[in-house]
RNA sequence: GGCGGGGUAGCCAAGUGGUAAGGUCGCGGUCUGCAAAACCGCUAUUCGCGGGUUCGAUUCCCGCCCCCGCCUCCA
């Protein structure tokens, strides 16, 4: 099957065609982190999910080229410099740096472009747009001096949320100073300074301010990427009015479609309820490892439902996670046994198959869970072929070779146990009571290397002890 | 009110105009000193509800109900 995605802009599945004419090379925008605080992990459910794309695009042969913002300058961050009596700069830095090592925890691949709203290059691009978008009329300062979208002024505005203008309703999120603009749905492209942004600020054409935040990612998107993007991505809630402020500003600069497939991820559900710090449900990943599970189990708590669907979030669910997890790693902990030393055999026609279909459920938007169930079945089978010895080693080693392919876009494989001295220690002892058939010294010694976060395994080749999962 | 997403077993969840993948949990069995893991068996006569089309619908059409989200700076 070729590789189709649902696209927001049509509301319908579409065949996937890069822009490349080689149809190699792919870029993709993501919206990154506002840094005033730790993300949680509902934003790491749509990392996660760009993550899975990303991978899966790599393991289908193209050269992708990601850029990921950080903004880094808004009411929250200002607020929080404020409040904190420290430099901007200094506020966020801490969570910038939380934020690069919780997505390495989750194994989410590192964009190939970190930019942040701060960087000068950036805001010379913002004012350098704002003007043009000025110059076209299709901006305009108003009297608070603040510089505004004029969404009148551009038809397309409202297409990708399927929104009728003359509905817009206000929700009162926002706070209404703003009775300036000429319309209610003009947004914010260049906000004046005001007392409470104290010493933050930049200098432009229309007097010191900052930047509006949707045009941050209109300008980082199109200085790395050019003019038009192949994908870009967010959640849900970056649809309206985030998005539709990024094309409206790109395309209002360019005359050129901005991006040709918009993908958005689904909510993440606590308890059935959206996450809140009042309701108690907030969670960072943190939070989550603190509880003792571990960054590839909640990746895979987060990765398992598709991305379109709601996922509720629920410690049931992790242990579910955990309990998965540790079915693929006994797998693969026979598999090698199975497969003894050899390496690089070629693979048989069976391997093949399972690989096409694991490989094209995900070409059809990402279905993981059609993906995963491939998975499951396929370690049922060969399991029943090594419980009756009928694996050898070479189909074991092509099994092998069809993993890695698997753990290249899910990235849950387990990482090489080393064996503590101590914990071999208890093993062999162990081994020696069962041998005398102590089994009372055995059970304790069981018991013991349990608390020590490894199990024990007696086969017909001897004890065997693995890491216990989650421990 | 407008615009979306979802409602399939205890829980998570795939899927198709032809009679329900997979994971997890639970129960029984094989194996084991006992376990663990693995494997085998059992666990939805049924896919939110009511109509319609059809030889046949969970899948298509119509109506309705419920949950979640967005509607101007939340991924």
């Amino acid at each position: 099957m070729a590789l189709r995605f649902f696209n927001t802009y049509s509301r319908d599945l579409e065949q996937f065609h890069p822009r490349d004419p080689n149809g190699r090379k792919i870029d993709i925008y993501t919206c990154g982190p506002t840094v005033y605080s730790r993300a949680h992990i509902g934003n790491f459910r749509a990392y996660i999910f760009e993550d899975l794309l990303q991978r899966h695009l790599e393991l289908r042969g193209y050269n992708v080229h990601r850029v990921m913002n950080i903004t880094d300058v808004d009411d929250k961050t200002i607020r929080g410099a404020r409040e904190a009596k420290i430099p901007l700069q200094e506020f966020t830095a801490p969570f910038k740096q939380a934020f690069f090592q919780d997505i390495e925890r989750l194994r989410i691949k590192r964009a190939d472009d970190f930019p942040a709203a701060t960087d000068q290059i950036y805001i010379d691009k913002m004012i350098a747009m704002i003007s043009t978008l000025i110059a076209r009329d299709l901006a305009y300062q108003a009297e608070d001096k603040s510089v505004y979208f004029r969404i009148n002024r551009f038809p397309d505005y409202g297409k990708l949320a399927h929104f009728d203008l003359t509905q817009l309703q206000s929700t009162g999120r926002v706070k209404h100073d703003e009775y300036d603009k000429e319309h209610i749905g003009d947004f914010a492209l260049w906000k004046a300074w005001d007392e409470e942004d104290g010493d933050i600020g930049w200098e432009s054409p229309w007097g010191r301010g900052r930047p509006g935040w949707h045009i941050e990612c209109s300008a980082m998107a199109t200085a790395l990427l050019g003019d038009q993007i192949d994908i870009h991505c967010g959640g849900v809630d970056n649809i309206f009015p985030h998005h539709e402020a990024e094309i409206a500003q790109s395309e209002g600069c360019t005359g050129k479609k901005f991006v040709r497939y918009w993908l958005h991820c689904a909510h993440l559900l606590v308890d059935g309820q959206k996450m809140s710090k009042s309701l108690g449900n907030f969670y960072t990943l943190a939070d989550v490892l603190e509880k003792g599970y571990t960054g590839r189990e909640i990746r895979y708590a987060l990765m398992r439902v598709h991305y379109r669907a709601p996922l509720n979030f629920t410690w049931d669910g992790m242990e579910e996670a955990r309990q998965s997890l540790g079915r693929i790693d006994d797998w693969l902990t026979r598999l090698r046994e199975t497969a003894g030393n050899k390496i690089d055999v070629a693979g048989t026609t069976q391997r093949t198959d399972a690989a096409n279909n694991f490989e094209e459920t995900l070409d059809d938007d990402l279905n993981i869970s059609a993906a995963l169930g491939f998975l499951f079945e396929t370690i049922r089978e060969t399991n029943r072929a090594m419980d009756r010895g009928e694996l050898d080693p070479a189909s074991a080693n092509a099994w092998l070779n069809w993993w890695e392919r698997v753990d290249s876009v899910l990235a849950i494989s387990d990482g090489e146990n080393e064996i503590p001295a101590e914990v071999s220690k208890l093993a062999r002892e162990r081994e020696q009571a069962r041998l005398a058939k102590d089994w009372r010294k055995s059970d304790e010694l069981r018991n013991e290397l349990n608390a020590r976060g490894w199990e024990t395994r007696d086969t017909k080749d001897g004890q065997k002890i693995t890491r216990r999962a989650g421990a």
